[in-house]
RNA sequence: GCCGCCGUAGCUCAGCCCGGUAGAGCGGCGGGCUGUUAACCCGUAGGUCCCGGGUUCAAAUCCCGCGGCGGCGCCA
């Protein structure tokens, strides 16, 4: 493809790319037949060229190629995306995301992105977790809050776009103990943020026997060699992003541990007015994370702020055994999981407690009431991830084509 | 649901306050140019000023509606 065409009294610039990247073409006007045809093309036009590879200084790049011959090409109506619209990041772009694909920039988040869903398969199955997968089709809410996309599903009116996996690991884990799974989850929230869609992937786990120690290790694990493989196979496209590499490289464990209390006082001195009890919102996250160089595991959120499964610290039951992981650099919230509730009864009265349904909740009170084992899982916002390690402004550019609320196209 | 901003050329935007003949850059086309690096220089075409209503002798400009965007809440 014609990347940049800069044409001179007896020579044209050629820049073409193809998937692995750029260099620049040279056509002597003194061969017309080549020539008249690399005149036609317009910036996206498509050409197989064949030429010799010098070494040259003078070029982008260090060597460039002196075409010899055209084999084929087509001639594309000029490209509607220029340089003024790239740099406005505007939502023209979006318009056109399945033109603007085509960009360096989105290039280089694509093939991060690819590393990135790679490096979490080959963590979980190093580690001995069956790769499964729950339904899209789901009849219930996982928690009262978030909202759910009906579906029409035949003529039944209690079907929904499945928002989190994260029941059926739980039922799975009976079968095979450690399971994750990489997988869309919808939410209907009318948020207009720069971390939310409402269509996102979504890599959970769920590990039978495991506790919140254990858990938060994971977590830190699992982050390090995700950040590490982007490292070591995406050097040129992370500098061309023009990210900051020595954050990324400093992501080792152990990752900075704040308990709940801690956070509250450390956001009071910073003269938020926040008190216990409170949830810690998108504000109190960036003022935290800013503070920090690393990633940060924010622990034992009280009881009412956290979904009805959360397991209670028994150590002290007005909070629970939840985590969440905070992207540095006032990103936020990339994670959220915690030890699950195992016990039978526990389960039912904070069902209750949280003004549940229990009828709503009966497959998975099963689980508690036919043998149940302690255990613990997260849910890990991979688009998020991918957003933190590519250091976007917005979700949105981490992913091909995103769904918000109202864009659905292309 | 709440708060703020914006709708003008294919794209990015100025003009709007203070109403009076529609502007620039990029892109397109034509020409020029010593190997260009987002090339540069000259010329040229290109408009339902989002749409609907109102005020006015007169509306891109003021008012109302409409649409879009950003942020918060919620969460990954």
């Amino acid at each position: 493809m014609v990347y940049r065409k800069r044409e001179l009294k007896d020579k044209i610039f050629l820049i073409v790319r193809d998937g692995s990247g750029i260099i620049q073409a040279v056509i002597n006007k003194s061969e017309p037949n080549i020539a008249d045809i690399v005149s036609k093309l317009n910036i996206e036009s498509s050409l197989i060229l064949t030429g010799v590879v010098k070494k040259e200084p003078r070029a982008p790049g260090g060597s460039e190629i002196h075409v010899k011959r055209i084999d084929w090409y087509y001639v594309g109506d000029p490209f509607p995306i220029n340089e003024d619209a790239a740099k406005a990041d505007s939502e023209y772009l979006l318009d056109v995301r399945h033109l603007w694909v085509r960009s360096r920039r989105m290039w280089a988040v694509l093939r991060i992105r690819h590393t990135v869903f790679g490096a979490i398969h080959e963590f979980f199955r190093s580690r001995g977790y069956y790769e499964v997968q729950g339904p899209m089709f789901v009849s219930a809410a996982v928690e009262g809050g978030a909202t759910l996309f009906p579906v029409k599903y035949f003529d039944r009116e209690d079907v929904y776009l499945t928002q989190s996996s994260q029941f059926y690991l739980e039922v799975l884990i009976y079968t095979l103990e450690k399971v994750y799974t990489v997988a869309p989850s919808f939410r209907a929230e009318p948020s207009r943020t720069r971390r939310h869609l409402t269509e996102f992937w979504h890599a959970e786990a769920e590990e039978a026997w495991l506790q919140f120690d254990g858990l938060l290790k994971l977590l830190e694990d699992l982050i390090t060699y995700i950040v590490n493989k982007v490292l070591e196979e995406r050097q040129d496209e992370l500098k061309l992003l023009g990210r900051d590499m020595k954050i990324l490289e400093d992501v080792k464990p152990p990752f900075y541990r704040v308990s709940y209390d801690e956070a509250i006082e450390i956001l009071q001195s910073k003269g938020l007015k926040i008190k216990w009890g409170d949830d810690i919102g998108a504000d109190e996250e960036r003022v935290l994370t800013l503070q920090f160089d690393k990633p940060v595991l924010l622990h034992h959120f009280p009881e009412q702020v956290k979904a009805f499964y959360h397991r209670n610290d028994p150590s002290r039951p007005e909070t629970t055994l939840s985590v969440d992981v905070l992207a540095p650099e006032g990103y936020g919230e990339i994670v959220g999981g915690g030890e699950r509730i195992y016990d039978y009864e526990e389960l039912l009265g904070k069902i209750k407690k949280f003004g549940l349904k229990p009828e709503d909740y009966d497959w998975y009170l099963d689980l508690r009431r036919y043998g149940s084992v302690p255990h613990a899982g997260f849910g890990l916002g991979i688009d998020r991830l991918v957003m933190w390690v590519c250091g976007l402004d917005h979700i949105r550019d981490a992913i091909p084509f995103p769904r918000d609320i109202r864009r659905v196209k292309p």
